[in-house]
DNA sequence: CTAAACTTTCAATAGTTCCTGAAAGACATA
DNA sequence: TATGTCTTTCAGGAACTATTGAAAGTTTAG
């Protein structure tokens, strides 16, 4: 495949450390996946060292990838060890080697799932019991005349909706984990009431 | 927020003023939808004044919606501001009076889906651009002899893995945004490329 | 058991983001 | 246009998070 290239030989690259330019595009992924994963609310660096694990083709060690990512070797230690919280990395010991080599899982799928389950659900869950209390809360205020009886009506109108918008969320969340299709016609129905 | 952590010390109330117990529950609601807003990678108190306000019978102005949140009223200038970009609080002026009014936009299927279209596609949009690039810079790495063959082919076919998800992911959204079904098996069989 | 090679923890600090009060800006009314 | 009311902007400060270097902890080889 002879490709014209841009790059010709005399381009020194005097600035850039000895690095190629593959590492230059490896950190743009890189950065994109962790830009990816911020918006998912993990910290950045989360995604920066995953992927340039899962772009490596041998296991690499905290200081490879301290200096990789940019990273003091304590905080690459600390970020590891919450990638291996979650799953994300495996750590491999090199029979002769004293230290610790790492490697990303390759099944996203598993890694995805499991967020998931011990974060998404989690979280809907808890706003389904807030949502729980206040109503039960709904009844005292009656009693003690804090809200007129319209005014109890339309609150606990939305407060159910909202209700029933986390029982959509499980739904889809337990159907995505359990790989049966999701059925986007339902949740619109919930969530555009009008409509 | 990373880490599996449990409930947030940030979140712990001072102390309840003289209000009546209704507002206390309002404020574990809106607080708990704050957290579930903070996961989707906005700022709290976005989810906090949008659910004051849904759960509000008649609109409220901001020095209603600082008191109740507990915020200075420029802070919820801004925060009504930046609701109001996303469509998830109008303005009503009322007749007789100088001040504005909010109310809360109901159609929750309208919110998620302008996210998704503002904010989702294009972050994966931009992941995948940085894929792209990273294939091309590729080559010129194999003509300057940075990677052997055989590296080659294994950065090569994770990149793919990695382009096929973006996809696969502009895919589902897509389903989503359009009400179509969201065929879980096939983002499956993608993320998970052993089983 | 000891030393060498790494890793992890932790307290200090650098860096960000968030929030506020004051002041400027708008708007509606007279 | 002048006035009073409300909103927005903005610079400074407070609160929080992230990052580091040094020290303590582990593990393995000899």
């Amino acid at each position: 495949m002879p490709t014209p290239t841009t790059t010709d030989a005399r381009d020194a690259r005097p600035a850039a450390p000895a690095e190629g330019r593959w590492h230059e595009a490896e950190r743009q992924v890189a950065d994109a996946v962790g830009r990816l994963m911020e918006f998912w609310g993990f910290r950045r660096h989360l995604g920066r060292v995953w992927t340039v694990l899962y772009l490596s083709p041998a296991p690499l060690a905290v200081a490879d990838l301290a200096e990789r990512v940019q990273l003091s070797q304590s905080a690459m230690s600390l970020t590891l060890g919450e990638l291996g919280n979650w799953g994300a990395v495996k750590k491999t010991r090199l029979p002769g080697e004293r230290r610790d080599y790492f490697q990303a899982e390759t099944s996203i799928w598993k890694l995805v799932t499991r967020v998931m389950r011990q974060r998404e659900l989690r979280l809907v869950g808890e706003t389904a019991e807030a949502l729980d209390r206040a109503e039960a809360l709904l009844d005292e205020a009656r009693k003690q005349d804090e809200l007129s009886p319209k005014e109890l009506r339309f609150v606990r109108k939305r407060l159910g909706r909202l209700r029933l918008l986390t029982n959509v969320g499980e739904r889809v969340l337990g159907s995505f984990l359990s790989g049966r299709a999701v059925d986007v016609d339902a949740v619109r129905k919930i969530a555009e009431p009008r409509a």
